[in-house]
RNA sequence: GCCUUGGUGGUGGAACUGGUAGACACGCAGGACUUAAAAUCCUGUUUGCAGCAAUGCAAGUGCGGGUUCGAUUCCCGCCUGAGGCACCA
């Protein structure tokens, strides 16, 4: 009987499904395991073999967990809401609500064809109403509530109307990052303010509220474009040029949760490099706000506010840099300034934050106008500079070069004399930012230690009233709105200018049909082409993608539910997320949007547990390894790669890996390929076309794609799984190759050996085993439980393979030994391990049977070969008693005939024994 | 530029807390079975030098230093690949 892996994986599939094998309950009397993916965006392209990674690690997680005894919840579902859906639907007319799902039935269908055990029953699209309903209402949450700083809890904002009526905003100041004036008022200011302006001010206390924010604004496609749309300072389409503009926007107050974000890093297990990333991100600093005089300018009384971590440094600060956004360029600006002011100005309007800051090259321009040190008088010259950005602190710096490596290269770049606060520490040819070195040339601070010179001078500005202290975030408030079609409505009503949310039953404000996809007027999204839209004045901005992901793990639990988002007491059964699976590239932006909004539910008191998930993993992305061409400019001449130098000009152009046998070129499937090829003419090197090449992620329009259909109708589901972990640890990034993955099948068809002969048939039989036999057992069960534990899944295969090797030289074919062995390779092969157990004469399946448990009794050792080192080098082995004390091992070791001629009779100097390790002698 | 992360044979990788570097595979070479092929099995496979050979010696985990009896593992500096950087998901 032979291994029909096509077969067997259709038959049992279909078994699975007919007995409703991964059907979960939300009622068991077994411990409950979530295990959890980041569920995927249904792209047009289909599934790539980099998809399947972290689905086929969390699939071989639940199912260990389950063969362990727990009730495992192990959901999937898509991300449906996004711009390429979009996109398509703007080039091809074709609504995004049903590209959306077709390309969900191809992923349904790659999905299955590898196993999964997911309980379909509880799907979610993010994009359908009986979804979106639930993410609009959590909005109207978000909406309805403020940060409460008293108890750091989001609170509902009745009771924050209800303290401005009796008390002002005494007890609740504006958040720090609000700047409304008046900062202040009383309860019967707040009885006095008209409807509108209560509502402005709400608005500033609001969890999700409405602000102005820049967007990158196309004049020539009349729209709003993403990041990923704009390349080099023009739009990719078409290449126009973008530049930002200021458009109102929809935001979530995630800075009020900058410090529970934080503290509760401490309380998940995330590898320590995501805690750092997600720390860097929101990047806490301590510092302090100082309010300097300007002079030299035409209007007089202006104060220039900086944001700085040193404000010991005070009196290193040789000029001040603004960001070139700052209001008070306006202001300060002198004549003779003014046009190389806007000139620079409109230099930087063009280019995004990310090019500001990688820019090497330095630039600025001089303003005209001076900041007084309030400690010395000393005039200051004020900058402007890309180098600081508008968005964080005050958008202004005070520059101290002696200690900040930007600020120094800036000086040196403009001739700006430095200031040596340092002393011996500053070696002025480069930037030195200590904090431990003593004060020079800074007055009142000479000889303090720089650390503690920053309470001296915090205590100093607050005093003269012109500084504090002030806790500063590098995270902003995350922008909520899009100007787009394919997301949810927001359920937002305008009135004269106010935005009053809808009623809970006017849920779910269904996204409208539109006629056409584009822009709107004045860079709204498509829906305000609509006249019906527009008339009730409905918000025309629709959420962003990362809307229906916040909170896509507690559906799961209740995804039927018309009632509420997810039953209470449902949510208290499964509880976190115990393991969560999925990409780094997530980990700034959708890991902090869901911990925010899982606290916001927690503190309203929806949920019971405010991180959403307990435990996470992060499996590396599978690259594509792309191969290159190369085309003399202009021509159909194709050059091989060893041949590229001797010419000036080529074009490097992706060719599709598939025609490519390790690097060497196809060349007639290459003609063939495309249309504007069929004539292309190749110089060969040693008669071959051989191709350059380079790791880069894998994607359809670098053509470097593997689809993993091909490989499970080739090798089989099983083959597939067990070679996608066996290629490297999971949590690394790697290329694709397939090469390898024979070497998985034929382990799995020796596997079936053991069962069956192609001639003999059943081979298998009901002797007893013996103690080796049991050995190679036991050392499985260890590895295998140890290994998947700890998410090593590629030496866990590798420990089935050794198993599995052992057996067939013991030529064990008990059942005793045999089954066991199946129950412990159902979670990587479950396709293969259910056939055989079906074959052993089992009545159910082997998805319900119970993890092998290890007895240490067959695999004690009695001895140890030790290696022996003389200074290190290992010289001989010797086979030593595991029992021996290190005295009789030291007289045997110097006793043997080699470790004597290579001490040479030198005397012994220390002798190192390692139990169970190893020897080694210092002569 | 900033943040994170990787670099070990021809290739993917192993070595879990500082203790025999190269497990397990791929590939390659040689052999067995076969009319032949596929499949399967056996042997070898880090490099250099010496030897008919078993084997021996030396070097060796991106590069340069350091700590240690002992470093792929820890520390310092550098080179280099990858991912992210707030409207891709």
């Amino acid at each position: 009987m032979e291994y029909d892996f096509r077969k067997i994986e259709k038959e049992r599939q279909r078994q699975w499904r007919e007995q409703h094998a991964y059907r979960v309950s939300n009622n068991s009397n077994k411990p409950k395991y979530y295990v959890l993916d980041m569920f995927p965006y249904p792209s047009g392209a289909g599934l790539h073999v980099g998809h399947p990674l972290g689905y086929i690690a969390s699939d071989i997680f639940s199912r260990f967990k389950r063969l362990q005894g727990f009730n495992v919840l192990h959901p999937m579902g898509y991300d449906a809401f996004g711009l390429p859906a979009e996109q398509y639907a703007i080039e091809h007319g074709v609504h995004p609500a049903i590209s959306t799902d077709k390309n969900i039935d191809t992923f349904r269908k790659q999905l299955d064809n590898i196993g999964f055990c997911f309980d379909w029953e509880r799907e979610i699209r993010t994009c359908q109403p009986n979804y979106y309903k639930w993410t609009q209402w959590i909005f109207l949450q978000l909406f309805n509530s403020f940060f409460n700083k008293h108890t750091q809890k989001a609170t509902p904002i009745v009771e924050l109307i209800a303290s401005f009526a009796k008390e002002g905003n005494t007890l609740h100041v504006f958040p720090a990052a609000v700047n409304y004036q008046p900062a202040q008022f009383s309860a019967d200011d707040w009885k006095g303010f008209s409807e509108k302006q209560q509502q402005e001010i709400l608005m500033h206390y609001r969890l999700a509220f409405c602000g102005y924010g820049e967007v990158n604004w196309c004049e020539a496609l009349g729209t709003v474009l993403a990041n990923d749309e704009v390349v080099n300072g023009v739009s990719e389409r078409g290449g126009h040029p973008v530049v930002k503009k200021k458009l109102r926007q929809w935001y979530l107050r995630i800075t009020e949760y900058a410090d529970r974000l934080l503290e509760g890093l401490e309380r998940v297990e995330f590898s320590d490099s995501m805690k750092e990333m997600q720390t860097n991100w929101i990047g806490k600093s301590y510092g302090a706000e100082i309010d300097f005089e300007i002079t030299g300018v035409p209007t007089t009384g202006q104060q220039l506010k900086v944001y700085t971590t040193r404000p010991d440094t005070i009196f290193g600060v040789d000029f001040m840099v603004i960001a070139p956004e700052h209001e008070l360029i306006n202001t300060i600006t002198t004549a003779e300034q003014q046009t190389a002011v806007d000139e620079y100005c409109t230099y930087v309007k063009s280019r995004s934050e990310r090019e500001r800051q990688a820019e090497k090259k330095i630039s600025g321009c001089f303003t005209g106008a001076y900041a007084i040190n309030p400690f010395n008088g000393v005039k200051i010259p004020i900058w402007i500079s890309e180098y600081v950005l508008a968005g964080y602190g005050t958008g202004a710096i005070m520059a101290v070069p002696c200690g900040d490596d930007r600020d120094f290269k800036f000086a040196q770049h403009f001739n700006i004399p430095i200031t040596n606060i340092l002393g011996d520490a500053f070696n002025g040819e480069e930037a030195n930012a200590t904090k431990d070195a003593k004060l020079h040339n800074s007055d009142f601070l000479n000889g303090v230690v720089m650390r503690d010179a920053i309470t001296i001078v915090n205590q100093r500005l607050e005093q003269m009233g012109i500084g504090q202290s002030k806790v500063n975030f590098r995270m902003r408030d995350a922008a909520f709105s899009r100007q787009r079609y394919w997301g949810e409505p927001f359920p937002i009503q305008w009135k004269e200018g106010t935005a009053y949310p809808l009623a809970e039953t006017e849920l779910p404000l269904l996204l409208p049909e539109v006629d056409t996809y584009s822009p709107g007027p004045e860079g709204e999204g498509p829906l305000a082409n609509i006249p019906e839209w527009v008339s009730k004045e409905l918000e025309t901005n629709t959420m962003p993608g990362y809307a229906g992901s916040s909170w896509y793990f507690l559906r799961y639990m209740d995804p039927h539910n018309d009632q509420t988002f997810c039953d209470r007491a449902v949510s208290d059964y499964w509880n976190q997320v115990d393991l969560y699976i999925g990409g780094t590239e997530h980990a700034v932006g959708h890991l902090l949007y869901s911990r925010m909004w899982t606290k916001a539910l927690c503190d309203l008191g929806h949920i019971g547990f405010d991180e959403p998930f307990k435990r996470l993993l992060n499996q590396g992305m599978i690259q594509g390894s792309s191969r290159f061409v190369y085309r003399l400019k202009g021509t159909q001449e194709f050059v091989s790669y060893g041949l590229i130098k001797d010419f000036d000009t080529v074009d490097k152009l992706h060719v599709d890996v598939n025609m490519v046998d390790g690097i060497e070129l196809d060349t007639a499937a290459f003609n063939k390929w495309k249309p504007d090829y069929a004539g292309a003419n190749f110089q060969l090197e040693d008669g071959k076309y051989l191709c350059g090449s380079e790791v880069e992620k894998m994607s359809k329009s670098k053509f470097n794609t593997v689809n993993p259909d091909e490989l499970v109708q080739k090798f089989g589901a099983d083959t597939f799984r067990m070679y996608e972990m066996f290629l490297g640890p999971v949590e690394q990034s790697k290329p694709w190759d397939t090469k390898g993955i024979e070497g998985v099948h034929r382990f799995i068809k020796k596997l079936w050996r053991l069962f069956f002969d192609e001639l003999k048939g059943r081979v298998w039989n009901e002797d007893a085993p013996n103690g080796a036999e049991l050995k190679v057992l036991h050392k499985a069960i260890k590895k295998i439980q140890d290994d998947t534990e700890r998410f090593s899944f590629n030496t866990a295969v590798s420990g089935f393979m050794i198993c599995v090797n052992e057996l067939a030289d013991l030529k064990c074919y008990k059942r005793a030994i045999l089954e066991p062995v199946l129950v412990l390779i159902t979670p990587y092969a479950p396709h293969v391990a259910e056939a055989l157990w079906e074959a052993l004469g089992n009545t159910s399946s082997i998805l319900d049977a119970s993890f092998p448990v290890f007895d240490p009794a067959h695999v004690v050792e009695s001895a140890k070969e030790y290696p022996v080192s003389i200074n290190g080098k290992v010289r001989t082995n010797l086979l030593i008693s595991l029992d021996a004390t290190e005295s009789t091992v030291q007289e045997l070791v110097l006793a043997n005939e080699l470790v004597q001629k290579w001490v040479e009779g030198k005397p012994l100097k220390k002798f190192i024994f390692v139990k169970g390790r190893m020897i080694n002698l210092v002569i």
